[in-house]
DNA sequence: CGCGTAACATAACAACTGTTACGCAAAGTC
DNA sequence: GACTTTGCGTAACAGTTGTTATGTTACGCG
């Protein structure tokens, strides 16, 4: 056998190299070349470890879900109940060049999930489970009795992490990590110090 | 003189067309061809009506943002106080399919303004004033006085509904305008009903 | 009734795209 | 040391892109 590389580190490299070009220059602008060039090989290397462009995409988002997922679940196995929470949603905000690359791809791969049924199919199952571990994370953080629209506040705050995100992303300069901080900390307090919606319609 | 046509008009249909062809394909579909097929046209008429690409895409821009701040201002204008907040947050979200291609093509604009400074200047004073006038609205709303964490409130408002629309239009058979509605008055509720942050941090 | 110009359509152009084919180097086996 | 196979670079290919140039139509004025 010749010289043996590994080729998993290559294909997490390339992928990764994906994520920046489409952090820079949005979906249109990631070309195998563009993707070549930000990882520092040539194109023909690309096709060697990937069928196709759409086998490369597809590694790309399944590693990028794959190191989320495994962040979320260290930090919602530590600590007090409300310190999880808080911190599995911190983990959702671009509060440092790690986490906002991460945002800013996932926020594309999520619009190209739309023309996209199998694509569509890995967002939604991805997006349920995400609803479902925060819902269990705010049920434990909770100092009163379930609500009866605990349902409705937990999608308020998944709502909220990802819009929250998304305009920091796109002008970092109007969303300081302190004011997504204070931002999330205030909404925070809204579901978890009102024990019954004191509804005003 | 020859014969005379409406180029106001023109131009509009092929903005029009413009965000079709954003909403279905997204931004690395949006080919002048494909504008020129959505808008029952060839690109020759495209070329005739605006310089450049760029200037047909800032065209579409800016006309889908005069669209919504024209609604924005009708509905900021009528009822009373808390109904003007919720007419004017149900603006920022997909209920039905007029609005549901707004808001993909205003996400898809949005993310694209990241690599563009001079969009993104434009964006960050579209939201600047976003901001301001829901921060109107809430105060307004308030049946108490103006706490002291208005500011969080009202950017988590925004994100909220900038996050649920996303969500929305990625995947709308999770979310059904009814689940988007109950979100929207679970968190005008926690909002609007609770006097002062009696913060669990 | 010409006829000039606004309002288009058609097509050619170079640049760029994803994909494929081909070539070569080097490391291990015999 | 010949030989095979993995690992990769180079280049050619057909298709698509934005842009430009060149026709062609038809309306309204004289």
């Amino acid at each position: 056998m010749p010289r043996q590389v590994d080729q998993t580190e290559r294909r997490q490299a390339m992928s990764e190299a994906v994520w920046r070009v489409v952090a820079e220059q949005g979906m249109d602008g990631l070309t195998l070349r563009a993707v070549a060039t930000a990882a520092g090989c040539t194109t023909g290397m690309l096709t060697y470890y990937f069928r196709d462009k759409k086998a490369l995409l597809a590694h790309a988002r399944s590693l990028m879900h794959q190191r989320m997922a495994d962040r979320v679940d260290v930090l919602a196995s530590r600590g007090a109940a409300q310190e999880r929470l808080r911190s599995v949603c911190e983990q959702a905000l671009p509060l440092d060049d790690e986490r906002r690359l991460e945002i800013v791809v996932w926020a594309h791969f999520q619009l190209a999930a739309r023309s996209d049924p199998e694509l569509l199919e890995q967002h939604a199952a991805a997006h349920a489970s995400w609803i479902r571990r925060l819902t269990g994370l705010v049920r434990d953080a909770l100092p009163f009795p379930e609500p009866s629209d605990l349902y409705e506040r937990v999608h308020g705050l998944v709502a909220c992490l990802d819009g929250l995100a998304l305009n920091a992303v796109t002008d970092p300069g109007a969303y300081p990590p302190e004011l997504q901080r204070h931002v999330l900390t205030t909404h925070l307090s809204l579901i978890l110090a009102t024990p019954k919606g004191t509804t005003t319609p």
